[in-house]
RNA sequence: GCGCCUGUAGCUCAGUAGGACAGAGCAGCGGCCUUCUAAGCCGCGGGUCAGAGGUUCGAAUCCUCUCAGGCGCGCCA
């Protein structure tokens, strides 16, 4: 459709170039907008506005020599307006519009995918919490949002996989089974002080219990080269089994769970490879005892270390490393989803890929940042950092998944968001999850009722029966804005994938259910007019199956009743 | 000090590859269930788009500066 409107502004500026009536030197781009309100039509394009100054007359003018020669156009556009300061207004006709409604059952979970990301598969890395502790809040929204950011890139096409870095070496996993350690010897009652940078939670404990349960005091009193690597390995395969199970009770599935020491494993360890070909490249040089990566080339505000004086790889290391890695799988892209407290590391990563040979833009990083806890307006915990303290478990326990995952995506994700437990909890209007999922249950509810007084265009489970439906009784005003709607869901998807901004689906579901429950409050979809009634529930279907594939995208449940 | 992000209605936030009078939800006030689930609908009030300059036919949107808030600036992970 816009194709088509854009050839046909095309073709009257050359007609009306070559009828001398209109001067200008390269023919413009044709820019189409999607108005903000009815009255403006279906479709605007500015082009008069941008093109007045070198034909040398007002763009109202200018509008009126396009319009004057634009092709006809029967059948798509109604008319053409000429409005405001000369944009030009189309108006596409009814039965566009509701044209869409059997393409989008035709369709079906397909509607509002694209192909356009089909050349470029990606990477999508996400979550990586260090495997120390439970997941928290924090850790919740950036699953969600590496999900999403998933979901909708494969919804434009894209081969996309969903991978977690696992830092599994260094210090910390060492700090881990010491900190076990103590716990395990406190519950043998003996007194130990605690080293200030130990790991103290409760699931601490709780591993040291089933330690001792298992193998009573023999790994007390013995040096710790004796008893660390099974601590280590305990706690740290508890810890992260637990995060496994949480984030799959979340709806989160990887595709790969990608071990940090993987990068140092073997003869020939990919760390050291790429350490040593970032030296014979020139990109990395050795000063004061430490391997330095010359970040500064590409825009870093300083030098990075890769091995430090001690001889020990540094964080850093690894991920250049494992960012080789991902390109070397054959990722055309990578996006890493990273807490907003790490943006200060951009800059390096950028810089490392770009001296791995790839452009910088094959990276992208999504910043996510804080979440504040907040219950009836009051912070939780007493504390901006809720969320680093509260952990996802618990909030999921309490207020569900649908309506968890759902307030995570509500917000761009590089903004901070509130999120008030007890909104979340509500089990009404108030709650946009429920509102949106009313409305598809409302759909599915027709479907029964319209089942029920024999109409067999749907199957009381949603089926749609492929029967063709005269859709004349929809060209009304009302129904037309509602059928606009649902025509817009693609290019939401399209822009929002594009843009990876996954808060627009939901912003866009939100107003689709308010248009669908308005509309239903006033119409009667199963009535006695029988055309009318089948009319009205291909409608109903069309909005049942967008709402569907927009929560879809979400992984939030469309339920058929509530 | 330097860098990044943010500043839009009482609150939480959309809207920023410039476009036609600035939107939603919540909160407040007032209405609607003999009608397909009221987990719903309808109405009312509410904004110097932090501030000041600039670019433009046109700026919440782009540029500069100022103010305010957040975060980051390790041979930590």
């Amino acid at each position: 459709m816009a194709t088509q409107i854009s050839d046909m502004i095309r073709a009257a500026l050359g007609n009306a170039r070559s009828a001398g009536a209109l001067a200008f030197d390269a023919p413009p781009a044709i820019v189409l907008e999607s108005p903000k309100q009815a009255a403006h039509g279906d479709v605007a394009c500015p082009v008069a506005l941008g093109l007045a100054k070198q034909a040398r007359r007002s763009p109202r003018d200018v509008a009126q020599v396009i319009v004057d020669h634009l092709p006809p156009m029967e059948g798509l556009v109604d008319k053409v307006e000429i409005a405001g300061p000369g944009f030009l207004n189309f108006y596409l006709s009814a039965g566009y519009w509701t044209a869409q409604l059997p393409d989008i059952l035709a369709a079906g979970a397909a509607y509002g995918t694209h192909a356009w990301g089909a050349g470029r598969p990606t990477m999508v890395e996400f979550v990586s919490a260090n495997p120390t502790g439970p997941l928290h809040v924090g850790h919740g929204r950036g699953a969600v949002v590496g999900d999403v950011t998933a979901n909708l890139l494969a919804a434009v096409g894209t081969p996309v996989k969903r991978e977690y870095y696992v830092n599994d070496v260094g210090n910390q996993m060492n700090i881990l089974g010491r900190s076990t350690h103590v716990r395990y010897l406190q519950a043998l009652g003996q007194d130990v002080p605690w080293p200030d940078d130990h790991y103290r939670g409760d699931y601490i404990k709780d591993i040291a219990q089933r330690i001792q349960d298992a193998d009573g005091d023999r790994w007390a009193g013995l040096p710790e080269a004796q008893w660390l690597p099974h601590f280590s390995a305990t706690a740290y395969q508890a810890i992260l089994g637990e995060i496994r199970d949480e984030l799959d009770r979340f709806g989160i599935r990887f595709d790969q769970w990608y071990s940090e020491r993987e990068l140092y494993r073997g003869d020939d360890p990919p760390v050291q490879r790429v350490i040593d070909g970032l030296k014979a490249a020139g990109a990395a040089y050795e000063q004061d005892g430490a391997t330095w990566l010359a970040t500064t080339r590409h825009g870093d505000d300083k030098d990075r270390v890769m091995v430090r004086g001690n001889g020990v790889t540094t964080y850093f290391a690894s991920d250049v490393a494992y960012h080789q890695d991902k390109f070397a799988r054959g990722f055309a892209r990578v996006i890493d989803v990273w807490g907003a407290d790490h943006h200060g590391y951009i800059g390096r990563m950028k810089a490392a890929v770009t001296m791995l040979g790839r452009d910088p833009d094959d990276l992208t990083v999504v910043l996510v940042q804080l979440v504040s806890l907040l219950r009836d307006g009051v912070p939780v915990a007493m504390s901006t950092r809720a969320g680093e303290f509260v952990t996802l478990k618990e909030v999921t326990d309490e207020i569900g998944v649908d309506a968890t995952r759902f307030f995570f995506l509500t917000r761009k994700s590089d903004a901070q968001l509130e999120f008030d437990l007890e909104l979340a909890k509500q089990r009404t209007a108030d709650n946009p999850v429920y509102y949106i999922q009313y409305a598809h249950a409302r759909v599915h509810q027709l479907f029964a009722k319209a089942a029920e007084a024999g109409v067999d265009l749907f199957k009381a489970d949603g089926a749609f029966s492929g029967q063709t439906v005269d859709l004349a009784p929809l060209h009304d005003a009302e129904t037309l804005a509602l059928v606009k709607q649902l025509a817009a869901y693609p290019d939401v998807v399209d822009d929002a994938a594009r843009e990876l901004a996954v808060h627009k689906i939901p912003y866009y579901l939100q107003e689709l259910a308010a248009r669908f429950h308005a509309y239903y409050y006033k119409n009667r979809f199963v009535g006695d007019d029988p055309a009318l009634t089948r009319a009205r529930l291909v409608l109903a279907g069309a909005v049942g199956q967008v709402i569907k594939n927009g929560l879809g995208l979400l992984g939030v449940s469309a339920p058929t009743r509530m």
